[in-house]
DNA sequence: GGCCTGATGTGATACAGGTCACAATAAATA
DNA sequence: TATTTATTGTGACCTGTATCACATCAGGCC
């Protein structure tokens, strides 16, 4: 629990009585490898916030081929965002590529943790912000780059998580087929 | 002015007095078609609701290619987010399109307006919250999409703008060749 | 240990889309 | 009105990546 608040005191900072209130609007729930946290046409009424694991998102289209939108690993959040937002059925896929721990709040939880700490309404706010120029980055480098530029820059951007996910996974990120991937490394 | 008004009003609901407090923080400016708001290098200082008119937001990689990230007419916000932010030199041109008309913010202008009115932080994060999505949605349209899905798509979610904008930029935002789009249309 | 499944490499071949080149309008601007 | 400067179309050719097909190797599990 810790994890987070030393995650959220990174934007804003908390009293001792304010994190106590912020975190009763978290859960702390156990994944094992392979489960899903979120699937196609399920629900996603919770974001979670990982503790320990790795997750991708990913959206599978009708020839059954998967595209990664996001890995997440310790203190990234992830959800099916348009689902979560919109109270909308999933189109997305969540599921677990290590056993994974995360924090876990309802959309409504989080409207009213908003509500009640503006302070967090402002951590949100940059976040949001921050991963919406992350997204413009990446949609930069799939307009611009050429496939060996896109490994390249992941590489650079998240070296940690080079080593951690399989390449077939890393080609399905990139938009790359494993293939071409392969002869790039 | 009063298109600001109907716009923030969609997602909070304000008192003639709030408004008037918000829209101090905007101030109105006219661009004629071809000038910059933002230029590579220089500052974006700025985040500009657009009253009337068209703007494209692009990138110029080294070779001199511009990449599309986005077109903003009538009620969208535009700016380069990373610079404006992160209060860093733009990487992102803002140029016309057609003559426009602008309500502008300056990012102290914006901290202060959330920190004043919550109601308007609100917003903002609901702002950034959708945005994010339909940034997600084009990345799964460049990952999974051929170059006529995507321009269909494009033509489904923003009709108004098929026929406003140079095929030539249209291109430049689907990622594309001018030729090849050309070919499918 | 032995078996199965997932991860990775590599060759052969096909194709979507890029690039280059030229032409014809349409639309600004002097 | 005359003169550039954009915009769009289209042919010919080239290339980065996708696909298909095997082969190998490592890790998890019975």
């Amino acid at each position: 629990m810790d994890e987070l608040r030393r995650h959220i005191e990174k934007i804003v900072s908390l009293t001792e009585d304010e994190f106590i209130a912020v975190k009763s609007f978290f859960t702390e729930k156990q994944f094992k490898k392979h489960r899903f946290l979120i699937q196609e046409g399920g629900n996603a009424t919770n974001e979670f916030f990982i503790l320990k694991g790795l997750v991708k998102l990913y959206y599978t289209n009708a020839e059954g081929k998967d595209h990664i939108l996001q890995f997440a690993a310790e203190d990234w959040w992830v959800t099916d965002y348009n689902a979560f937002f919109n109270q909308a059925a999933a189109t997305l896929n969540l599921d677990c590529l290590e056993d994974t721990t995360v924090l876990s709040i309802s959309f409504d939880g989080r409207e009213r943790l908003c509500a009640e700490f503006p302070k967090m309404q402002y951590f949100f706010l940059k976040k949001s912000n921050s991963g919406y120029v992350a997204l413009q980055r990446r949609i930069l480098s799939l307009l611009d780059g050429t496939a060996a530029e896109r490994y390249a820059q992941f590489r650079l951007l998240y070296p940690g998580l080079v080593n951690r996910v399989p390449k077939t996974l890393l080609a399905a990120y990139l938009g790359v087929s494993r293939e071409t991937l392969s002869r790039l490394a």
